[in-house]
DNA sequence: GCAAATGCTTAAAGCCTGTAAGAAAGCGAG
DNA sequence: CTCGCTTTCTTACAGGCTTTAAGCATTTGC
């Protein structure tokens, strides 16, 4: 019964690399035991429950997504930050389809006050700086950008995009410009 | 052994219905078989294996999404159309959760040809009539409008939206004026 | 009315979650 | 160093879900 070094955060890790390489949906306290040599119930005892493994990865990417963003975000402004910030959160939704699929997860009640949700609305909030938009219409611009990045990555992960010829980049880009240029003139309310 | 009557048309409406109750990861072949009172393997019978099941709750509810959609766009147009579409869109993800969850799995090789895809890039390209735009950047806003459509979509009925006052119907509300006026100043290509 | 097709049941294998009881390994004194 | 406490792991087991196979029962149609 050598000890496999088994703790709950290199469960996660490991739990987030399989959810990439396999899907998260597909993850599996059972699965996960297997890869540290071990049986299913020794997890048990660094883990609550399969639930629990699960919001540990999704809080592990949500705080990986916003490291990546607010890297991205540093010293720049307006549309810069705009692209750089959404390209950041497509290309981590791309490397990491599991991860990130793990990010969606609904974790109301507990764990979301663990930093990670509100470093996202404040990144957001962060690019509406370079326009001009006051209250109420900075809330309804986060929501719409946070909208339409994730809309965008989950369609074109979910393979939405791949009946026509159009490349998925270029119609990112395009509609990264529209909404450069809805925040430019947004409607009064 | 009386017979039940079960139809691969009734289960696959009784799953979407449970789907919508209990959620559509919970939906299984034997909560299924229960509510018909049955055993689970006698649905076997009817559907090839859970998947099929949950493909079948998939189209169904991509073609009534396509059905609501083409109602509510018929004699509209412009901005009145691209309203329309949104509500219509918006309000059966939230009357049909389980449904609007099925209708995102990823169906690519097989089903999708079954008309509901085309039905619904038709109609939304439809849409586009009311505004002057060319090809690429009709595609691009297509594109634009599913995502962010359904990325709302997704995130309220996530309930990530609950942890700010503003209603979440305003910035709806704000968001459809948002891609208004982005359609009528789409920037140049 | 009888045979074939169809619908349902039981049986069983395989995989997953999660709990409980106990053995073994590590750790911290004394 | 060694005794005892804590932690980690194992086996055992209960309960669910999926899916296949074999068989009985009910319909259907000739």
């Amino acid at each position: 019964m050598a000890r496999a070094g088994v703790t709950a955060e290199r469960l996660t890790q490991a739990a987030a690399d399989l959810a990439d390489e396999i899907g998260f949906q597909n993850v599996t306290v059972s699965a996960l035991a297997r890869g540290f040599g071990v049986k299913p119930a020794a997890l048990y005892s660094h883990i609550k429950d399969a639930r629990d493994l699960r919001v540990r990865v999704a809080l592990l990417a949500l705080a990986e997504l916003a490291d990546r963003a607010a890297a991205a975000l540093a010293g720049r402004a307006g549309k810069d930050a705009l692209v750089a910030f959404a390209n950041a959160y497509r290309d981590y939704a791309k490397e990491h389809p599991g991860r990130y699929a793990a990010a969606q997860m609904e974790l109301d009640s507990e764990a979301l006050p663990t930093s990670a949700g509100r470093r996202h609305a404040e990144m957001t909030r962060a690019i509406l700086r370079g326009y001009e938009l006051q209250e109420p219409g900075q809330t309804d611009a986060v929501r719409m950008l946070h909208s339409t990045f994730h809309g965008y990555v989950s369609l074109e992960t979910a393979g939405g995009f791949r009946r026509h010829p159009r490349e998925a980049d270029a119609s990112w880009s395009a509609t990264l410009d529209a909404l450069d240029t809805v925040l430019r003139n947004w409607p009064a309310g």
